[in-house]
DNA sequence: TTGACACCACTCCATCTGTAGTACTACGTT
DNA sequence: AACGTAGTACTACAGATGGAGTGGTGTCAA
């Protein structure tokens, strides 16, 4: 087994992409190594299994999804009313639309959990933690509305986002900037 | 190509199921035979291609989806209030979940379609009369809330059946109940 | 000089597709 | 009632693909 962290880490990055593209049963090492540029094998030597590269996979998407420190300073600034909030939402949406591939190599990843309990349980985890991370970043920032808030915005913008880069043709890109903002609005408690 | 209709509607059948079990990529002539538990190139006598398959599960699990005429009686009935509004998107959930197997293959579906042009169309289609028979039958019904009550509430609760189906452990079962509480409770405009 | 790794090549194996060929069944004809 | 025919179920095979794993060679750096 190689260990060389740089390959590693770039194989794995390619395994996500290969995920977003071919879907989960698409993710081969030579899927893999191909979409990496590296020589046909390479992905073997690096990973015992596609269990294992699959589960890596898992784990660093997450990394590449989460907001970088700039954006999480704006938390901060532009005041504490529904108007910031509609539009830090409108950033978070917009931040995950351009990964686009990391969205939806999750969603792979989801669906592949139902046959793989292992990489359910990395899954769930994962996005447990992002969930009350959303919650306490949220708490923080003096944003109106709850926790139930920051938990049903996440489910309708979620599906919200998967509905755009499954099916673009479904709701226009005005609708979608204004479904945000009726979000926002409502879910606030009252 | 063979006729026998039963025998066809059969297969397709068979091919939600192998949806939902292997992902789109598992999709072949030979998994739909075995699921269908008929001999080996009965799927090939069939189906001229796998696109062909997949389009046609893809227009079949639709109708498998749409509540039944029973279902769709109890919208009268009951009162026009947030709580039988409630009620109804509780029965809404659990009726999806239990034909978990048709969600699941229509999420496999969606995936596929980033693939597909010709599949994202057929789906496309089909989601939308969706939405816009929901819009319909609430304005019919006299509920509470406006069309765009129906829209958010459809995304939420799409995202947190998905949630539930594929990782379970996320939310437990009283917690999404809530949520469909509060997401009805909240959704409704002012 | 030695060890780790990149790269390449080759073999084995699983699986899928498409189709040819045979057997069965139902139905209509005479 | 016997027979012929059409459509289908089922079986088996040929051809092709593609992926896994591994051994070997070259290269670079300590």
């Amino acid at each position: 087994m190689r260990k060389n962290p740089e390959r590693r880490q770039a194989l794995v990055d390619a395994a996500i992409e290969v995920l977003a593209k071919e879907g989960a049963r698409g993710l081969t090492f030579r899927a893999v190594d191909a979409a990496a540029e590296v020589p046909t094998g390479t992905a073997s030597n690096y990973f015992s299994s596609r269990d294992d590269l699959l589960t890596q996979a898992g784990g660093r998407i997450y990394e590449r999804l989460l907001p970088d420190d700039e954006t999480m300073a704006q938390l901060d600034v532009g005041g504490q009313d529904r108007a910031h909030f509609a539009r830090l939402m409108h950033e978070l949406v917009d931040r995950i639309m351009a990964f686009n591939t990391g969205f939806l190599a999750l969603l792979e990843l989801r669906l592949e959990s139902t046959r793989r309990p292992e990489l359910r349980e990395v899954v769930t985890k994962r996005i447990r933690a992002d969930v009350d991370q959303n919650i306490a970043n949220h708490a923080a920032s003096g944003l109106p509305g709850d926790s139930t808030t920051v938990v049903t915005l996440m489910l309708a913008l979620n599906w919200l986002i998967m509905e755009r880069l499954t099916l673009p043709g479904l709701f226009s890109e005005q609708e979608a900037h204004e479904l945000v903002d009726v979000l926002v609005e409502r879910l606030i408690a009252r």
